[in-house]
DNA sequence: TTCACAAATGCAAGCGCTTTTATTTTGTTG
DNA sequence: CAACAAAATAAAAGCGCTTGCATTTGTGAA
């Protein structure tokens, strides 16, 4: 019986038609002062809130953009999504977010199910997907922006970064410091183009100086605590071990980390880490973890704003490149210091 | 021009009414296997998916609920909508997410905004909120969980573990290992009842040796790092020290860890510290941190199913508490030790 | 005073779907 | 094979809102 208020009951309330409050609510600033006071005074007796439905179905959009992120238990997605979630509040514009636990699979399929939330935007991480998912996207013509990755002529709207060269520039810095043994602990480079670009960045560094990442000196692992334990287990049972490990992220470093301290070693002096995104966790680890900064924050914004213009269509926006900068604490120190 | 496929473009096409594609889409077993599969044909042709306004607006209900959270950033609430988003999934509801940043407002404004995006059901972090909240929300008749907190006669429907219990358990510990200059870094308490609970609990078992948390060895301070080390260079000036600080979460312990270390004493050798909530952080930290294990997956999970039970109204659900667990590790030590 | 024009508002047609009710088809039974 | 019940489908009425167009009102210039 009580049921809720529609524009209606606002709109006979107030002596006006439903256009009128529709407008109040919509372009204020086509309503004479009086009117809108009169209606403002209806919409507050019932404590009025437009229907979502109604109105999305009548106006044909929903202010609601959403993003597919690999998992919020890694930190530097979920303070890119507050950046971004921030921006688009400002204009009004709620985000949806979506897991796909980096699986490509499940992360179409979750695609699929923003859109069919009415979703009039997407943030994606990253560019590597299926073409088909591209082609549904611009068939129906979705706005979209890709994050997190960069690189020269990238096809696609995108706000991040350029993960190969960031990488490479860690692994300079490492045989800079005179280190020659040089494992790798990368994430899980399917259907991850970051993962992937993160070990190309090393093995240019690598081969720049003649040297190569084999096998037994390159572990591809879930970005998790203990796969990065477990990685170091294994490549330090190596005759002779690595001096170096650089890690495809600060979990993976920080799950290294802790494991060399139960092996009975010690970081840096048997043997250096470095990771990668500079999360909060890098600077309490003990040592501190060198890594390199990115910047996710602003990342995310960048990414509303990108996304926001596309969607007004009001120019043809261009993708925003950030720079990383590699952040020396004291877990990567000179070769036999 | 080309615009997108609506129920009768299908319905056209199978040779049906779009009543009928309407049932082969909500409820398959109303309709022949022959017909349906001639209606599938069709989805398919046309890669339709219904529009989710207009679904919205016949039905009267979005299939999508609402939460509110503090922060992202902090793991604990990541792992916790995790688990409530996989949990809803499987009933094909959407999780919407907003955060409020602890500030009270600003999560009655994200409880506004949801209500306007048509959610129907929301799930709410803690029970401090203004009455008038709770009031609405039961006018509007939205279902809603609380999560995190509990306490006996907690009025409204919870998924949560006693804090007070908890900390006061994890406070007794600290005095039977012989500590008894006890210190407190807690959360900010206004309008978060769980920092208030663990402040009570640690009071509590003070008080039943005969103790008490005076102003100068209780810090209230905003659940960062930097604040946790801040608050440390308080405490640490005092003169005689204390011997161990309790703090309100681990985040507040990592940042104390971390401050320690700085001013050249060791943990716990020195002082020890304990934390609160068992984040994967706890036990990559040097010491690994003591702290109450939370079963915050568990607890997701519980909520998506209490809310999807309140929603379909079929029986009256009451609310489930969770037990914690003191984890020993190395940051809590007796005294001299 | 009158007219042209702009500003303010009302009218009414949908938007795409669900759902109740009515109708048709199919199957069953004596 | 008629008679009826059950199953399958169609018809059509909205759900609450936005928006193009028509109408009214107010304004300044002629």
């Amino acid at each position: 019986m009580k049921s809720r208020p529609t524009l209606e009951d606002v709109a006979g309330m107030a002596g006006v038609s439903t256009a009128t409050v529709s407008r109040v609510l919509n372009e204020p600033d086509r309503v004479s002062a009086e009117t809108r006071s009169r209606v403002e005074a209806a919409v507050a007796h019932f404590d009025y809130t437009p229907h979502f439905g109604g109105r999305a179905l009548a106006s044909n959009r929903t202010n609601t953009v959403g993003a597919v992120i690999p998992t919020m238990e890694n930190a530097i997605f979920a303070r890119g999504l507050q950046a971004l979630q921030e921006a688009l509040a400002e204009t009004g514009v709620t985000l949806v977010v979506a897991t796909s636990n980096y699986d490509p699979e499940r992360e179409a399929q979750q695609i699929r199910a923003l859109l069919g939330r009415g979703v009039d935007g997407l943030v994606l991480i990253g560019e590597a997907r299926d073409p088909a998912l591209y082609q549904m996207l611009e068939r129906r013509s979705v706005p979209f922006v890709l994050v997190w990755s960069w690189r020269p002529d990238c096809p696609w709207p995108c706000v991040g970064f350029d993960n190969r060269a960031a990488a490479r520039a860690m692994a300079q810095r490492v045989l800079d410091l005179g280190h020659r043994r040089v494992a790798m602990i990368a994430g899980v480079t399917r259907g991850n183009d970051r993962a992937a670009a993160r070990v190309e960045g090393v093995r240019e560094a690598l081969a720049a100086r003649g040297q190569r990442l084999d096998e037994s000196n390159l572990i591809e692992t879930p970005y998790q605590l203990e796969a990065g334990a477990n990685a170091v287990r294994q490549l330090m049972s190596a005759t002779p071990r690595p001096t170096a490990i650089v890690c495809g992220n600060d979990v993976l470093a920080a799950g290294a980390l802790t494991a060399i301290r139960a092996l009975g070693l010690n970081t840096p002096a048997d043997v250096s880490v470095t990771g990668f995104d500079d999360i909060d966790l890098a600077y309490v680890l003990d040592p501190p973890l060198t890594t390199v900064h990115v910047p996710h924050r602003r990342m995310g914004d960048a990414a509303a704003r990108l996304l926001l213009r596309l969607r007004a269509q009001e120019d043809d926006p261009t993708s925003v490149v950030f720079e990383t900068a590699l952040v020396e604490r004291g877990s990567l120190a000179p070769l036999g210091a």
